[in-house]
DNA sequence: AGCACA
């Protein structure tokens, strides 16, 4: 079966909004770490870790550029199974770089990540590739550079060595995005903060236009929820934004929409920009859609 | 597109 099916950005879809349902392997059973395919070929290893590392329950991720396809893989290890699973079933299908369309396609590994060495606090990147095409040498081995080492072949009897099995992509999709720069959705959170409160000047083109029109708030406003999605899934995700106050959903009739509070309209616009799409399990589209909210949560 | 609680 070929995981990584990458589909040219006019093709027709084939049920592109489908999420991963986990199937009951027992083979992946208690698997700490997750595959991660569909990555372009010029990710860097700091856009993984800025994804993941957000996620409950996080231990470290790996970057291996493979040789083979044009394309790179991940690899995300996490405490438990479950906070895996969670993440897997959050992010997958998450649109990596909204000009190729491409989504992450997430499963869990054959087996789980060995830990860096001395509990590591720096990327692991492995670089199999011959010719790096884009100038892409700005990366640096650090920690582990032995070509096979990193994801750990525990003692399951792996035919192979890490999730790609054998099934290597046909490079003979268009790959033609040398002009433009791809960017990542998942973590801007490092605008400055000015705290002067700017009204709808017109002289104000493109920089600050998060949301459509309303003013910044320091409480969000979530819909494109979906019908099963609960206040502890949502909560779950939030939580780990910084400034995080209190949510609240309300269900009228039919989809239910969320109010998240945030300490102040910095932390509120940080997480709007940092969660804008994410997936949760319960979604049916095309994730969270988040604007700042008409009017401030009440005070509890 | 869908914005509540007081």
């Amino acid at each position: 079966m070929s995981l990584s099916h990458r589909l040219p950005p006019g093709a027709p879809a084939v049920d592109p909004y489908y999420v991963y349902a986990p199937r009951p392997d027992p083979q992946r059973h208690g698997v700490l770490t997750l595959f991660v395919a569909g990555l372009p070929d010029d990710v860097k290893p700091r856009e993984i870790h800025n994804l993941f590392s957000h996620r409950p329950g996080f231990d470290h991720c790996l970057l291996e550029y493979t040789g083979r396809g044009n394309q790179a893989v991940a690899f995300v290890t996490f405490f438990t199974h479950e906070a895996a699973l969670s993440a897997m079933t959050s992010l997958n299908g998450t649109i990596f770089d909204p000009e190729t369309g491409d989504r992450l396609h997430i499963e869990l590994a054959k087996s789980t990540s060995r830990r860096p060495r001395g509990g590591g606090e720096v990327y692991r990147v492995i670089d199999k590739r011959a010719n790096k095409t884009e100038g892409n040498a700005d990366h640096e081995n650090v920690g582990d550079e032995g070509d096979e080492a990193a994801w750990g072949e525990d003692e399951d009897g792996g035919s192979d060595d890490n999730g790609d099995g054998g099934s290597d992509e046909p490079s003979g999709t268009e790959n033609e995005n040398s002009s433009d720069k791809n960017e990542l959705s998942a973590d801007q959170s490092d605008q400055p903060a000015h705290k002067q409160q700017n009204g709808q000047s017109p002289s104000n083109d493109g920089r600050d236009k998060s949301s459509s029109d309303i003013p910044p708030c320091s409480t969000l406003f979530i819909a494109n929820l979906g019908h099963t999605c609960t206040e502890d899934e949502l909560k779950e995700v939030l939580s780990k934004e910084p400034g995080f106050h209190v949510l609240k959903m309300r269900r009228r009739g039919g989809m239910p929409v969320a109010f998240a509070d945030f300490t102040d309209i910095e932390s509120s616009t940080a997480a709007m920009n940092s969660l804008q799409g994410t997936l949760l399990a319960s979604s049916d589209n095309d994730g969270l859609h988040i604007e700042y909210a008409r009017s401030k949560m009440r005070k509890s």
